[in-house]
DNA sequence: CTGAAAGCGCTTACAG
DNA sequence: CTGAAAGCGCTTACAG
């Protein structure tokens, strides 16, 4: 590959002047401009970012590190962060954690020493000791979605709060009375608060929340799988079911079918987390949706504001209820059939 | 940070002492050895990556430029890619191309930029002359799922033909005649063969093939649900309809339901590349599935033996139909309501 | 076994 | 406006 030095000699300058053109710095003469362009040109010539990299020490890219890709809503995070990204000048490089804090920490070590702009985390757990030496660090750092109690770092995430107690308050309505959830990790953020508000909600609405109506998972499918089975197998199985995330619903519908049992008539499931598909399922899935394309680009803003200097804030986005038909009702009115996702 | 410097300085041996310890060179004193590992320790010293890469000319990383993130085709396969590579040493850096030439474009050339030490990708056309010349240069390079022809580059794949031709004998079998086809776009591989293979067994079946049942797509939901339209639109619309992948898949089912229109009652639905969400949806979609993890394992095989100087081959793995409910027919086995993702 | 030195490909004060 | 030179943080022959 041809380097800034064959250029130069190509166009008959220093290598001090071609890489001012390159970086369009104001003092170039118009006929070194050209020269160098047209070298640039004849040798397909591309700069070396490794080298102007290490140079600069900075790497115009962002680290993202999420708790799982086949999760389609950390799909969608990544794909608007990358956006985003783009549209700041910024590459991004994702690393998948799988739910697995070793994992996480392996793509964390492996970002820092890439020595990434900055880094944006969903974090699986609540917070190795490398994680938090990288907060308190200097590597700039954004929380996306999950973050970690504590630590002084800008959060860009949804609130599900009000949305729980919406769906709990749907399901109340429909009759339900005995409500059972499948539970993230509560060493996550969205694991320990969609159970609290789903708690508060149940005080509210002065329905019992039994620990055998509290199911454990790990945000993954076959956990909720696992959980809902477990529900099934009670002497009194719970009326509805509301799984954390939308794998753990995909979980709970294959043990469901599994027992050839229908839903809502047998069983009413409710999911946090939209996706498309939930319009096609049988029956379509009542969800809470994120706004996760605006969680993603927002959180990038955050990023990107502190690497370039800017003072950042913290953003708390609301989540919302889609009503469809798997607690029992016909869908409230047409809009709520199309995707939303 | 602290460089390979500050560790020699704290550890009282030069930086070339250094190095070796950190590489595991073999001539080097265990007392050496063990002093700077307290150093390394002492700092929490690590490698800046960037500066090795410069130094070595390699980065240890592959660029996987794929067609669409949020196809879960693609995300899958993106997932089996990286924990192949990671197996293997090596991170990979994803490129969503979004189905945008001018996007994959973008991609590669910046991950050339970044001196990536291997290229992994799905095509979004037939050849921008970045990718063909990137293809004739020095980048070590595989194609995965779709590839250009007539260029000189490992392909890594499933071939589908077989499970199309048992489609349609499926679709034959249950008395469908009038059979459609939702194509991807003809300057990638797998759009034109799909087709192909359509045609050939809708033409072994003797079954003809009008222009008017066969809809150019671009392998997004968008585009599906506009075709669809298009054949509900017809005065004679068709009795089945193979979209020839999830995502246009889902924009059918968005289609369909628009009309108050039942699946397989109204007419019946297939799709090529089976996900998860298939075995739930109303009702359970008859699908090909590509054996997706391993053919990203494959191709990260082949192009690491590229790098790393060993010849590598193509591989063509078989595709296989999954018989759900969506043709018209109760599963043939309990076995098929399982998820295959 | 160890260190001094060169060099990877850039950028950027510094002098002119 | 331009070039010579230093230096970013490493690795690796080369000599000892």
């Amino acid at each position: 590959m041809a380097s800034i030095k064959d250029v130069a000699a190509e166009a008959g300058v220093s290598v001090a002047t071609v890489s001012r053109v390159l970086n369009d710095h104001p003092s170039v003469s118009e006929d070194a401009r050209t020269r160098v362009l047209t070298a640039v040109e004849a040798l397909g010539y591309r700069p070396n970012a490794v080298a102007r990299s290490l140079r600069t020490d900075q790497t115009h890219t962002l680290g993202l590190v999420i708790s799982d890709v086949m999760n389609p809503y950390f799909t969608e995070l990544a794909r608007s962060v990358e956006e985003e990204a783009r549209a700041l000048g910024y590459s991004v490089i994702i690393g998948n954690a799988d739910e697995r804090p070793d994992l996480q920490d392996h793509h964390v070590r492996t970002l820092l020493d890439r020595r990434i702009d900055g880094l944006l985390v969903s974090p699986t757990d609540g917070g190795s000791p490398l994680m938090l030496g990288t907060a308190r660090g200097g590597t700039p750092m954004v929380f996306v979605d999950r973050w970690i109690p504590g630590v002084d770092v800008p959060v860009v995430r949804a609130d599900g709060r009000a949305a729980v107690r919406d769906l709990v308050a749907h399901l109340h309505g429909l009759g339900h009375r005995r409500l059972a959830i499948i539970a993230g990790p509560a060493a996550t953020t969205t694991g320990s608060e969609r159970i609290e508000a789903f708690r508060e909600a149940m005080a509210e609405y002065g329905l019992p929340l039994p620990d055998a109506y509290i199911g454990q998972g790990d945000f993954q499918a076959e956990s909720g799988r696992r959980v809902t089975e477990g529900f099934l197998d009670l002497p009194e199985p719970p009326e509805a079911v509301f799984a954390t995330d939308n794998l753990m619903a995909l979980g709970a519908l294959d043990a469901i079918r599994a027992r050839g049992l229908r839903v809502p008539d047998d069983i009413a499931l409710a999911a946090f987390d939209d996706i498309r598909w939930f319009v096609h399922t049988d029956p379509p899935i009542t969800a809470i949706a994120q706004p996760t394309g605006e969680l993603g680009r927002a959180a990038v803003r955050a990023l990107v504001d502190r690497i370039e200097g800017r003072t950042s804030r913290s953003v708390t986005l609301p989540a919302r209820l889609v009503v469809r038909r798997s607690c029992g009702e016909a869908a409230s009115s047409p809009k709520d059939l199309r995707s939303t996702t």
